[in-house]
DNA sequence: CGTATAATGTCTAGACATTATACGGTGCTCTAGT
């Protein structure tokens, strides 16, 4: 047995590893930068962690989210890793302090991009060997980068002052414009790519054009009461997830709740925990629900009405069926709702006058610190995440003349939102078209669907003709359930679910 | 674009219709001090 394996069989106690993972690893551990992508489920966090425990330095973890920071290192203490922390703001300051202070003390350091911008933390870093820097969920740096979490796009600044460590970036879905911001924003050079496909053969992909709102409403409810569970709801607004919620626990026999980032934390920590232990059959929820989610059995995902991006959907509906079983997402869309999303985007964005307006303001205010810009903008009357869209690019072109900063400035403010526009165009455009979904899904990230491994024809899409009733509910006895449920609790007690680290 | 709330308008003065306006989704950060 080599080093590898041994690694994996003496911290993880697996002796295989499962697709792209060994070469993600070696790939890493000959001091390569390394881009990742690997199908949801796929082991990602295994491709850190024994590089980790092959060489010498701290692995640093950028994650997008708390919760999923919390998750990972709960899951490596229980394995029995000491050494692992998670530095953000749910820690009070003396524990944030010693952690700092302790830094050399530790293996594994779980960040968000944000806490990055902490000179205290920095400092330290900076003052120590980085074995590895890892960006996981790497599609959020494009994604989410400059509008939305401006911090994403200063990773690459920051690699560099931390001294170049070797970097990883782990994703499940992106495409070639995300994996190319990757590269750029993290500045990687002459990355190892090790791209998987996004195809999941096991879920099937079923469109359905409805002529109102009610309609699609409608279905839904037949659709929840006719389909084997347990299932998602993806909304488009926060609002409706309530309404959805309260319709289907009146007119369906689930066990229902909802879920969206208006919600406090504890609510939503708690409706996912019921949701994963088999407490829930059904959830209505936006795109907040879901990177994180470790449910192995989720039957069918439904869509109220597309999502922005055909990434979104694929990362939407990847999150059924991870346990490999015969699963099924369902579309159901209006003509118009092309149109709304188009709106909202058109909606976010900055008219000229606008432009000149907050732009006047920026360059009167004689400071350079960021939250009182931030401040003074949304004093104006300006959203905060439009605040710091606008705050990224001025300081990004503001050494050059007054001219030519208003000029680049309007000229990155059209491009996003172009780029938006596009992306809601191409998935219209493929919603609308009658050839096989999947395969015209799949040819957004330049694939080809590769007829022996792809499902045989009954189950890949609703243009492939796809019978339903393969998916329909199975009546399980209320004991069994209950059984089951128990099971699970037990299993997680003891740390024994297969898919829990794998 | 579509929906929810706020503001205005109406006619046996407090409820009710009409019109105007705002918003829609995703999340991190952090004080302070012996």
């Amino acid at each position: 047995m080599d080093k590898l394996h041994q690694t994996l069989m003496r911290y993880f106690g697996y002796d295989s590893f499962k697709t792209g993972q060994e070469d993600i690893i070696q790939s890493v551990l000959n001091q390569k930068d390394t881009v990742a992508m690997l199908p949801t489920g796929g082991g990602k966090s295994i491709c850190y962690q024994i590089p980790g425990y092959m060489t010498d330095g701290l692995v640093l973890i950028i994650s997008p989210l708390l919760s999923l920071m919390e998750d990972q290192v709960e899951r490596m203490k229980m394995r029995g890793e000491k050494r692992v922390a998670a530095l953000n703001s749910t820690l009070s300051f003396q524990e944030r302090r010693h952690i700092i202070r302790h830094l050399p003390s530790y293996k594994f350091l779980f960040v968000a991009p944000e806490a990055l911008m902490s000179e205290m933390l920095l400092e330290q870093l900076k003052s120590m060997h980085i074995g590895l820097f890892v960006v996981d969920e790497a599609h959020c740096i494009s994604e989410w980068g400059h509008d939305f979490r401006p911090e994403y796009s200063k990773l690459g600044e920051w690699r560099e002052a931390l001294g170049h460590p070797v970097a990883l970036a782990l994703t499940a879905t992106a495409t070639k414009q995300t994996l190319k911001d990757t590269v750029q924003t993290l500045r990687l050079q002459h990355p190892d790519f090790h791209i998987h496909s996004v195809n999941r053969p096991n879920i099937a992909l079923v469109k359905e054009a409805h002529e109102t709102k009610e309609a699609k409403e409608k279905r839904a409810i037949e659709l929840v009461e006719y389909l084997q569970g347990p299932g998602l709801i993806y909304c488009p607004t926060r609002q409706m997830t309530e309404d959805m919620a309260l319709i289907m626990k009146q007119k369906t026999h689930q066990r229902v709740e909802y879920y969206h980032g208006g919600m406090d934390a504890g609510d939503r920590m708690l409706i996912q925990q019921q949701f994963i232990s088999g407490q829930l059959d059904l959830i209505c929820c936006t795109s907040a629900f879901g990177m994180g989610i470790d449910k192995a059995d989720i039957r069918f995902v439904i869509h109220m009405s597309p999502p922005q991006s055909i990434e979104a959907f694929m990362q939407e509906i990847g999150r059924a069926g991870r346990d490999g079983k015969k699963s099924v997402s369902i579309l159901l869309y209006t003509e118009e709702d092309a149109d709304i999303q188009q709106h909202l985007i058109q909606a976010e964005g900055f008219d000229e006058p606008e432009i000149d307006f907050f732009l006047a303001r920026l360059t009167q205010m004689q400071t350079n610190d960021e939250k009182k810009l931030r401040e003074q903008l949304m004093e104006s009357g300006l959203q905060e995440t439009r605040a710091r869209m606008l705050i990224h690019y001025y300081r990004m072109y503001q050494s050059d003349e007054p001219r030519v900063l208003l000029m680049k400035l309007k000229e990155k403010l059209q491009d996003r939102q172009t780029e938006k526009l596009r992306k809601v165009w191409q998935f219209k455009e493929r919603i609308t078209d009658h050839g096989c979904f999947r395969q015209s899904l799949l040819s957004y990230f330049y694939e080809q669907l590769d007829q022996t491994e792809s499902a045989s024809s009954d189950s890949c899409c609703s243009s492939c003709g796809l019978d339903l009733s393969d998916y329909e509910k199975k009546d399980q006895p209320l004991e069994l359930n209950e059984m089951k449920h128990w099971k699970t609790v037990l299993d997680r007690m003891f740390h024994l679910t297969k898919e829990a680290q794998h």
